[in-house]
DNA sequence: CTGTTAGCGCATTCAA
DNA sequence: TTGAATGCGCTAACAG
């Protein structure tokens, strides 16, 4: 049915070998013959069939994407990062979201390997020894957005660093008593950053003689609603808070919902900062820590296609910049919050 | 390097048939050589190589994804839906991002093939007649989502009519004077919803014998700057309008940053009414007309589906429900903004 | 400069 | 029940 290389050879009066020279620019062709090849790719509209072109050359042309947390918007501007610069390469990209632990199990046994994809950009997912030794064997050029592993190319935060700047800023505003809501610590997908991210508001803290109190630290939040959740169990306490530092924006928008919805006034009830700087951020007057999501989807993929390009070169490890962007959502606590409990508002 | 079928036919003592056979079901194996083989699959970590079985059987198991305007949220919502129903089966996805005319046609032109997709899944885009020809002679199951062509399978929402809801809204509320921020009327990717939604826009006014004025309605508005842009050409007429509706939530929420910037009261100053209903615009208590994207998503592969598994069947065309969510960004114009301009204000 | 051929990895048909 | 041979569409090496 569809036009085949035989097809436009017969069409052309020559062999299949010549439409691949003239298709491919791989050897010098007669100009003459050039010209009725490319009439006849015209008249029959012939594009080369991939799965033919794959398995002849051995390349597929094709990046796998792997993006847990498919619904977080930080991960949505990583991609289009991504794709702003694979619009212009002609690679294909193959997009593979995670939602559960088999289905992670499933993609990273499965997708690695020659023939199905050239190289893989894997988001906030730390691989396992296994599948380091997986991706080693079928040698598929691998790079690691939002997580580290010394053996594979992988751009990297410091997110020790990061949050413990974010709870300094609101220990300088004059909060002793400070909540966080993270993920769990112990990433299901085998991320660190949620525990990173505590360890940066602990180290803060401890810095400054405050201290670690586990009744304002809530884990295991995972979309707006946990987010909610976790917000009124924060505020209902004897001792609420106030302020709260949250691992995403995501879940710092969702603690600002609460807010209004209790007819707290932020910043002045409550300082809210956040993590990620999504563009939602901005139009939030979020203050949070910028990650450059976008930026960071780019340059995982020049590191990949470099990576492809150059596979024995030493895996290089690139630290993204953070940066705390203070807006309005931040402020001095007010007295009387501090003597008011909140359960008196309702 | 990586394991073939003829590897694990040797490890296994058999034909490759059998490896095949056991690997597919596709024709009874002894139990014995069956477990020989499996052990030997496992071994050797064998996954069949997928290019090799695209060409041999024809078919690619993945899907295509045409996607322009990736920057604008809705569009992530849909193909949020899309990938929550992929990750069930065993399609791959094939992701296409369209931001210029000549990679819309470049997509159009090879992406539609057999030997590359399955199946096509396109939102937001009308194909022209030469890319339908092309559709159908290669015989791509096609689906549109957000545009429409009897030929195709499509899922159509009725602009026209959600639109004139809208405004009618703010004719009831009052509003005399209400402007409509629009992308291109002639939308230079094909599609026709900015035209529509204008039309609706046009014939509410009508409806309630109000005067069309060509300067409250602005157009060539693509992304959150130009929003801003826009707002403030309407928001600086001599006289200015009480209340915007826009094509979309992303440009409403640009409304609603201009207006905080001008310290205009929302609702109280201005009205806005945007359209889509992403998930900010809960956050952001907008309101807006409901288009269910991630609905849209989900029934536009199933549609697609579908219809890779019945080609002959005639193509359905499905509307999609709209609905009016009022929150907090309409309400009746106040007496002064009336008198006072905007000017004086500054 | 160009036609022919081998082979990429697999599913499948044909023999056995 | 199974092994061997064929062909899917293409690229590249080989031979002219």
């Amino acid at each position: 049915m569809a036009a085949t290389i035989h097809d436009v050879a017969r069409k052309a009066g020559v062999g299949i070998g010549t439409v691949s020279s003239v298709l491919n620019n791989s050897r010098p062709v007669n100009e003459k013959t050039r010209q009725k090849v490319l009439t006849a790719v015209a008249e029959l509209d012939f594009v080369p069939n991939p799965s033919g072109r794959r398995l002849s050359l051995g390349k597929t042309h094709t990046i796998g994407v792997v993006i847990p947390y498919f619904t977080i918007a930080s991960q949505i501007e990583r991609l289009r990062g991504v794709m702003s610069v694979i619009a212009g390469s002609d690679y294909d990209i193959n997009l593979f979201t995670v939602e559960t632990i088999p289905q992670r199990n499933k993609i990273l046994q499965t997708v690695p390997r020659r023939g199905r994809i050239d190289g893989l950009l894997i988001f906030s997912l730390n691989p396992t020894e296994a599948d380091l030794r997986r991706i080693h064997r079928h040698n598929i050029p691998t790079v690691l957005v939002e997580a580290s592993h010394p053996d594979l190319p992988h751009l990297f935060l410091d997110d020790v660093a990061a949050a413990q700047t974010a709870v300094e800023h609101l220990i300088q505003l004059g909060h002793r008593k400070i909540g966080y809501i993270s993920d769990y610590l112990d990433d299901p997908f085998g991320s660190f950053f949620s525990r990173n991210r505590y360890q940066g508001y602990c180290q803060a803290l401890k810095a400054a003689d405050l201290p670690i109190q586990p009744e304002y630290h809530r884990q295991g939040c995972f979309g707006r609603e946990d987010g909610r959740e976790k917000t009124f169990e924060l505020l209902n306490l004897p001792n609420p808070p106030t302020a709260i530092f949250t691992y995403s924006d995501d879940i710092a928008l969702a603690v600002l919902e609460v807010a209004r919805d209790l007819n707290l006034n932020v910043p002045g009830d409550l300082s809210v900062v956040g993590y990620d700087d999504i563009e939602l951020a901005n139009f939030a007057q979020l203050t949070t820590v910028r990650q450059y999501l976008f930026e960071s989807g780019i340059q995982g993929v020049e590191l990949l296609l470099d990576t492809i390009e150059h596979p024995d070169a030493p895996p290089s490890h690139h630290q993204l910049p953070t940066e705390l962007i203070v807006r309005r959502t931040t402020a001095s606590p007010s007295q009387s919050n501090d003597a008011v409990s909140l359960k008196n508002r309702d």
